[in-house]
DNA sequence: TTGTCAAGACGAAACGTCTCGTTTCGGGAT
DNA sequence: ATCCCGAAACGAGACGTTTCGTCTTGACAA
């Protein structure tokens, strides 16, 4: 059996993973993920190849790692909820839509779904780290919807969220078009009136 | 000005610029755009290294010409009208699904999206190249719809493509669901509940 | 005769492995 | 409670390998 072989845990230096994951997050957003070398990595955090090879298998997964961190902390949050549909998910799509024009956050991000595309064992690490959590709060929101009447309550909620972020996100890719609030406004629209609740009393 | 200096075009060699570009495309499906190298490609095309870089400014444009060279055939295609716009977009987003999961396409496609989220040059080449012109094709079915009365007159036609496509993309290049008629059909369908003419009149 | 061609040598850069001493940590003996 | 000591991770960087993009050579074709 390949058992891989784990350094011990419990002695790993806490520093030089911060450093590390640091350093990393820093360089992505200065030089590009393409540009970015482990050895660069290393200097900069002030740590020996080794402790990166030791404890991450791949560029990659220091990347992925050093961006986890910075959503860790909004594990919890939840949607807004006025009890209006609509304005909450022009609200939260129109703050997507700023966040994606962060210089901080749009280097690392390019660089997370490039990878994604093209290593199914990654793809499916940052469903279950980052899309999972996300999109399960979503959908709280959405089924909130559905007993407030506002959303067919047979609606396909994955469908529904597809709508809603699909194209934002494809667009923010493909930098095919500007992201504006007028956008946003549309896609939340178009998307209610495809998933309305029957008319019919 | 850096006004590049451009070799002799009519005394290139033919048989080595379609070697290269299939080398190139084979070699993708084969190893991975990752993994694919310069050198690898010039020996299978039986090519100096220099005649490449000779012609090309990097690796990524040699894949882009390699999958452009395939697009290039159906350049002039239209979508089917048969008058019923529901079936027709059914019939086309199933045959787009069932392309995705060509083996044959599916490396160099990933590649070459991978790319053009971290380059914006080959982005904007990409859109010009590809994406315009097959989305001129559907806004002409789009455009025959409206005038039938199947499509609301003032729906913007960008965000109905978006709405096809941008789920269908997006769910292939993260592999988060299996592209099935059954999605297909979801989409046309609530893509259509979004744009239906008015009902009044 | 001029410029592209195939072939491959070349230095630079980054890779991943490895070997150095050094530092840190936990358990056992004092 | 304090000290010692071995084990393991640590910073640093040398090492051989791979690929890069450039450069050189001689053949050949227009």
């Amino acid at each position: 059996m390949p058992q891989e072989k784990r350094p011990n845990t419990t002695r790993r230096s806490e520093r030089s993973r911060v450093a590390i994951l640091t350093a990393a997050r820093e360089l992505v957003s200065e030089v590009g993920y393409a540009k970015l070398t482990i050895e660069a990595i290393a200097a900069r955090a002030g740590v020996g190849k080794q402790t990166i090879y030791r404890w991450w298998p791949s560029k990659g997964a220091v990347v992925f790692d050093s961006i986890l961190v910075l959503s860790e902390g909004d594990d919890g949050i939840a949607l807004p909820d006025t009890g209006d549909l609509e304005a909450d998910l022009k609200t939260v799509l129109r703050a997507t839509a700023a966040e994606f024009a962060d210089a901080g956050f749009e280097a690392p991000i390019r660089a997370l779904h490039a990878e994604i595309i093209t290593d199914p064992d990654l793809a499916a690490l940052y469903r279950e780290k980052m899309e999972a959590p996300m999109r399960e709060a979503k959908k709280q929101r959405l089924r909130s919807a559905q007993r407030a009447g506002q959303l067919d309550p047979d609606a396909d909620l994955d469908l529904v969220l597809d709508f809603l972020y699909a194209p934002l996100t494809q667009r923010w890719l493909e930098r095919s078009h500007p992201l504006d609030d007028t956008f946003a406004d549309a896609l939340v629209e178009a998307t209610l009136r495809a998933f309305r609740p029957a008319q019919g009393s």
